[in-house]
DNA sequence: TGCATATATGCATTTCTACACATATAATAT
DNA sequence: ATATTATATGTGTAGAAATGCATATATGCA
């Protein structure tokens, strides 16, 4: 992997870089939330059920996730309108035993009671009703929806 | 300590600040090889060593340092002009689960082996010379330093 | 007392980050 | 086909954070 010195110094710098997003994505509390939630629940969530849990605005949920996603800390899964999010154990005991420090830290249990709540709702096993609050599908409107048709 | 549901509520948001401030203070390549470099170490280290060690201007390590021991991840000792600075272990079990995941991780050696020719200079297991890569002091000067006595 | 040295910090600048609004995209249902 | 619905994203903005310079603070030493 490593041939040279220079390819060590690269290569430290791209570890070290890597090492530094994935703490920097769980310096912010809703993307903490997140993974918490996901340790708790054991299982791939939905985004709407995510939303519904966290009681966080759809746009800022979805960006979240991506932000996670992009620091390697989840994986997604598409089923037709759905998105499901799950834990990414990929690469060796780090980031498994990181998982299990984040599932150990004890907040206040709203968001997984909101949560076992939300889940009562799935239909064998899958999310078939999106978000539930309507208020959270943007933050100001209310649930809104804008129609295309103009004028 | 919780008396009531709105108790509860700031108790847990409360947690939830501190936890994720400590991942954010991880979460910057300085910071987090400052801390990696303390449980490799394994004892207190001096401003001074960590300047050396991990070729940052003094002014940046002094003020990761701080952002540190504010997270609640660094104590610090003076000692005459000198302080150190030694891992937070204080209170339960995840600060220390989280500095042995750090430690695990795996950089390029350079600051370690940077910090082991540091301290071969220590006298009685003290820190008994500044920094002494000169350019560090600050980054463009090259370790000039301003005479308080002018005109 | 005055200088040297180890560390910390005020300030300005630039870059990043999180959020909110509106709207786009993509898949389903009618 | 068209409307509906689940999710994603372009854009503007305000606040946070990182950096570099200069300098302050504090302790020790001559």
């Amino acid at each position: 992997m490593c041939r040279n010195a220079y390819m060590q110094l690269l290569w430290g710098e791209f570890v070290m870089k890597a090492y530094t997003e994935v703490f920097k994505a769980l310096g912010d509390p809703t993307r903490l939330r997140i993974i918490h939630l996901l340790t708790l629940a054991g299982k791939e969530l939905c985004v709407c059920e995510f939303v519904d849990s966290l009681e966080e605005p759809q746009y800022n949920i979805s960006r979240h996730l991506k932000e996670l996603r992009q620091a390697g800390l989840l994986t997604e899964r598409k089923e037709g309108r759905w998105v499901y999010y799950s834990l990414n154990k990929d690469g060796g005991n780090f980031k498994d035993s990181l998982f299990k420090l984040v599932r150990s830290i004890s907040v206040d249990k709203e968001d997984a009671k909101r949560l076992k709540e939300r889940l009562g709702i799935r239909v064998k096993g899958e999310c078939v009703l999106g978000i539930q609050k309507s208020y959270l599908l943007s933050k100001k409107g209310g649930g809104v929806r804008v129609k295309k048709t103009m004028s």
